[in-house]
DNA sequence: ATGGTCGCCAAGCGA
């Protein structure tokens, strides 16, 4: 039975409650997986979700920072969360759905604004974070498994709108390109949405501070979705709605989805 | 090199 899988960082779910509905309604993906949701679990916004078929949802939350949740039209065990490197932050929660397949959720720290360790301990948190994630997988490989969500880093030259003038930017330094790889090799993790649309730009993230985000697309490819090779052929349709970013009062995020054929 | 905008909640932090 095929499913659709979506990620967002939605930037407070409570806030753009009406976006998540809009969204649900226009795509009905199977499962929907948001980042920053900004709140407690117990306040996410549930009943309009419901009503909409998402009847299940695991989720880790605290107020006003982090947050992740996978709303799901189809049964979900929660089967954990971890709190890689100590920071007591709401950034993953994991789910199984009824034919086996696993999905991490992740919203990996941002990481601040300098590019280094010794003058900015968020830097380093978002490297230890990764570290940590790599020696996780690597310890117990994944099967059957789909990791998606906000991994705050574009690896790819084309994942941004100027490999040369990000290279010092927090997201596409090459330590945390190498951190990331490092990750997702030890979990055999293969790229969906690269292997779906193989070349050419393709962004996730706007910042909310270019006058005019479209016309500019000074964009970034920090969402992902990554399967491991158990699955990842049955994996198709990857797409970016960049038009979303384009909503009233817009994350400054756009969804992006897969579909599995399992 | 700098500032630009959001959301949290009501000052400044995090992104």
């Amino acid at each position: 039975m095929p499913f659709t899988l979506a990620t967002w960082n939605i930037n407070s779910v409570r806030l753009r409650e009406g976006l998540v509905a809009r969204l649900m309604r226009e795509e009905t993906p199977d499962v929907l997986c948001l980042q920053e949701c900004k709140s407690p679990v117990e306040k996410i916004p549930m009943d309009q979700f419901q009503a909409l078929g998402y009847t299940h949802m695991v989720a880790r939350g605290q107020k006003g920072y982090n947050g992740v949740a996978i709303l799901s039209k189809l049964p979900m065990q929660e089967v954990g969360s971890q709190d890689f490197a100590a920071l007591g932050h709401a950034r993953h929660i994991a789910g199984q759905l009824e034919n086996g397949v696993t999905i991490h959720n992740f919203y990996v720290p941002a990481g601040g604004d300098k590019p280094d360790r010794a003058i900015n301990e968020k830097f380093g948190q978002k490297l230890d974070y990764l570290t940590e994630m790599r020696d996780w997988f690597h310890d117990d490989r994944p099967e059957k498994s789909i990791l998606v969500g906000d991994l705050n880093i574009a690896p790819r030259e084309d994942d941004v709108w100027s490999h040369k003038q990000l290279l010092k930017v927090v997201s596409h330094t090459p330590i945390e390109v190498e951190h990331l790889g490092q990750t997702q090799e030890a979990g055999n993790w293969v790229d969906i949405t690269r292997q779906d649309i193989p070349d050419g730009q393709l962004y996730s993230w706007w910042s909310y501070r270019a006058r005019d985000w479209d016309a500019a697309d000074k964009g970034r490819r920090l969402d992902h979705v990554w399967a491991t090779p158990d699955i990842s052929n049955a994996a198709h349709s990857s797409r970016i709605r960049r038009d979303v970013r384009g909503w009233e009062q817009p994350s400054d995020h756009a969804p992006v989805f897969a579909t599995f054929d399992l």
